[in-house]
DNA sequence: AATTCTCGCAACCGCATAACT
DNA sequence: AAGTTATGCGGTTGCGAGAAT
């Protein structure tokens, strides 16, 4: 015998989540801790595979998480790392802290790669310019140098790698406690309800929130559409707050009603447990994101210190220039090979 | 104004490996 | 130890929005 199913095949639901799945989502994490994958449907009548609730969880509700707006750096590093380590999405997302695995292969894909294809094209034209002279750089390290010592140099990357990975936990472990690894990581998740990381929970639904009801005051009332149940709170929830962008945009009363109305649908009611309700009332809520909103004006982000680390680590006495080839200097370490 | 095309992204699929009974 | 499922990861797809015609 094997393990038991993590869900009922039949009559689960796929397709774009909903607020209300994601309120459901986050309160069950909120209490169990990310990892109980298995017994999330069935114990919160959320009909989704565990597998679709761990990846929702993960690339878009998880706290910390950034999206969009890729910054010059992290375009920079997402260059460099995948000219390093390759389609290792997971392995590069490690750099990148507040950005997911997903985030960064769909950034790399719609972007980066036409990017380099066009500078690669452009470079055989023209000679070589800025990110060009990079990947140029990286196909002639990867080339030239494979015959001198490639066991080496695989060697030391999966030691800078590891060194990565420490400076990232003890990065984490200094982090004040709105890090959002600092919540998965707890031994012990029935004691990770603070408030503090569920208010970047909480902040990402908003967000989510907003997406949502921008969308649906765009779309002129066609809550009729395939994705029903999810339509209809959105232009619900717009209505309500005259469909104003102004009260949406700042995250204020117009979206702490429609996370209220939210709380107040029935199919939440009667798939969540006592408990949960309990610890996501609305009011709770209003209290930590506007916490989160203080904390925001002090806080310097985890990703810039580690941001920072990364690139100081790679770009020791280096200038800032243009030009990308800059950032890896193979000249100047020439232990790797 | 209507239709077609292109792009970006969220979600799904399939595989490899780990974990469980 | 073997069989089965969970988990993690990379590749791919489908859909909505905006641009182009």
């Amino acid at each position: 015998m094997g393990r038991v199913p993590c869900c009922d095949k039949v009559g689960v639901k796929k397709g774009p989540w909903t607020p209300e799945e994601d309120i459901i989502l986050v309160s069950y994490v909120q209490q169990h801790g990310p990892g109980n994958w298995r017994a999330l449907p069935t114990k919160t009548g959320l009909r989704r595979c565990s597998k679709s609730c761990r990846l929702r969880w993960t690339n878009y509700l998880r706290p910390g998480i950034k999206r969009g707006n890729f910054t010059d750096q992290e375009e920079k590093m997402i260059i460099q790392l995948q000219a390093l380590l390759g389609n290792k999405w997971a392995a590069i997302a490690v750099y990148l802290p507040e950005r997911t695995d997903n985030d960064i292969k769909n950034y790399w894909n719609t972007h980066l790669k036409k990017k380099m294809k066009k500078l690669d094209q452009l470079d055989q034209c023209h000679g070589s310019n800025d990110l060009f002279s990079l990947e140029n750089g990286l196909t002639h390290l990867s080339s030239s140098n494979s015959s001198t010592s490639r066991g080496q140099w695989e060697r030391t990357l999966q030691a800078d790698i590891n060194m990565a990975k420490k400076a990232l936990h003890n990065a984490l472990s200094l982090e004040n406690p709105t890090s959002p690894h600092n919540y998965i990581n707890q031994e012990n998740p029935q004691v990770s309800s603070t408030t503090t990381t569920y208010a970047s929970s909480t902040e990402n639904i908003a967000r989510l929130l907003q997406g949502w009801m921008r969308s649906s005051t765009s779309s002129t009332n066609n809550s009729e559409s395939s994705k029903t149940s999810s339509n209809n709170i959105a232009t619900t929830d717009s209505s309500s707050c005259d469909g104003t962008p102004n009260a949406e945009s700042k995250g204020g009363m117009g979206l702490m009603e429609a996370f209220e109305s939210l709380f107040g649908l029935e199919s939440f009611e009667s798939s969540s447990s006592d408990e949960l309700s309990q610890t996501t009332t609305p009011e709770a809520i209003k209290i930590e994101i506007k916490k989160e909103e203080n904390e925001h004006d002090v806080e310097v982000p985890l990703s810039v210190i580690l941001e920072n680390w990364l690139l100081d680590e790679n770009t020791l006495n280096i200038q800032p220039k243009n030009d990308l080839t800059t950032f890896i200097s193979f000249d100047e370490t020439p232990h790797l090979f």
